[in-house]
DNA sequence: GCAAAAGTGTTAAGGATACACCCATGA
DNA sequence: TCATGGGTGTATCCTTAACACTTTTGC
């Protein structure tokens, strides 16, 4: 019964769309347990942290070179035997993050950082494959129940861009009537006066997320589609 | 940046609708800090318990002596300072379940164990107060998105006492003819050859839920009101 | 004028909401 | 027969889903 010594880990499981693909962080240990294995970012609490949050962010930009991201809270996972090193209770953060913006950056806690498809993952240290199968599950939802798409999404972005997004997400395609229908009815978009000058035909218009227009709605949009 | 001892706890928020009330239970502290304050169930992490789960139920059943109850991981706090003692880090977990079959037994550890009416809470220890406004909103929302509300009840019930559990929860009244109508046509419920035997009056219908044909429903239903 | 992606409307079906009275029972 | 809660149906509105062509631009 005695109160036992526990360490605590924070993780950080990130993901970003590249290209119409779904991907997550991952950094290659250099120590052991795993060396060499790929696992989530993060590492253990120190006294330094104000919070846990403030943990995540702190070993994300250390150990990957990203900053200012979306971050929330995911799930504690604390079972015997989960780490080798003894009791170890992680609390996973989920983060959503534009790789446009990002300039990945390995440090001196990992030999690689890379960005590798929800769907094709290499093999993971720890349960880290069971914190990524968990997370992937809870930003299906969030992308339909909240507007957490805008997160993955630069400040401008047309609305295929924004398609693209939850296509990446939902892993299959949207009728693109009906979804800029539900979009540009809800409330959230602020059309600019601005369009995207791509390529040789047609720019698309260019809208931003207005999270003042979220707020003030009477009922919270959905995003199901 | 020296790696922190931390101490882990877990606490529970148990919920139950009490004659049309939702309510916490609640443990009155023996010892300091916060000697005397009521405060949620819990206790330190100890080296038999197999997973974060496991310790709720034990903590749960030594304090309260509740057991065989609905579980589920809320959050997790760990914020600096929201412990006289030191860094302590709180894994809290939700519990619903039927005030009716429970027994209630004041532990060794509290000198009291009660209901408290979530409307109506006593100056709390820690930040619990916060975990509890934070449960609520999530009971609030299982309620109308998963068949949480079966927890609350006996394994046989009326359509009334199943409104009445979403009455309670919800803080608000209901359509009873448009409560009924969803609920028996979303394929949840099975019907009983049994009646309840209140007064004098006509008996009501008695269900049961069925989770076997919750699985094999193409989608999940909603109960939104 | 061609290639490429942007942008647009209608219809049909199903689900949600609002609303008020009769029914069955025990005392 | 009365008091009490149990139990029921319909009309309207709104949301969703299915579906294909025209427009704009740069080259």
């Amino acid at each position: 019964m005695a109160t036992e010594i526990v360490r605590v880990t924070v993780d950080t499981l990130a993901f970003a769309v590249h290209q119409g693909s779904l991907e997550v962080l991952l950094i290659k240990r250099k120590h052991e347990p795993f060396k060499a294995c790929w696992s989530l970012p993060g590492g253990f609490l120190t006294q330094e942290d104000q919070s846990l949050e403030a943990a995540a962010t702190r070993q994300l930009y250390e150990e990957t070179n990203v900053s200012n991201v979306y971050l929330e809270q995911l799930y504690t996972f604390g079972d015997i035997g989960r780490d080798p090193r003894g009791r170890v209770i992680t609390v996973a953060y989920l983060a959503l993050l534009r790789q446009e913006e990002l300039e990945l950056k390995a440090s001196s806690e990992a030999s690689g950082v890379a960005w590798w498809p929800v769907n094709d993952l290499p093999n993971l240290a720890f349960d880290h494959a069971a914190i990524i199968s968990y997370g992937y599950q809870r930003l299906k939802y969030k992308i339909e129940y909240t507007p957490a798409a805008f997160n993955l999404l630069c400040d401008k972005f047309t609305l295929r861009d924004l398609q693209t997004v939850y296509e990446a997400v939902l892993g299959r395609s949207i009728d693109n009537r009906n979804f800029r229908k539900k979009f540009l009815s809800s409330g959230v978009l602020k059309e600019l006066d601005e369009t995207s000058q791509e390529a040789s035909f047609r720019p698309a218009r260019l809208y931003c997320f207005s999270e003042d227009n979220f707020e003030r709605l009477p009922d919270r949009p959905v995003f199901v589609f």
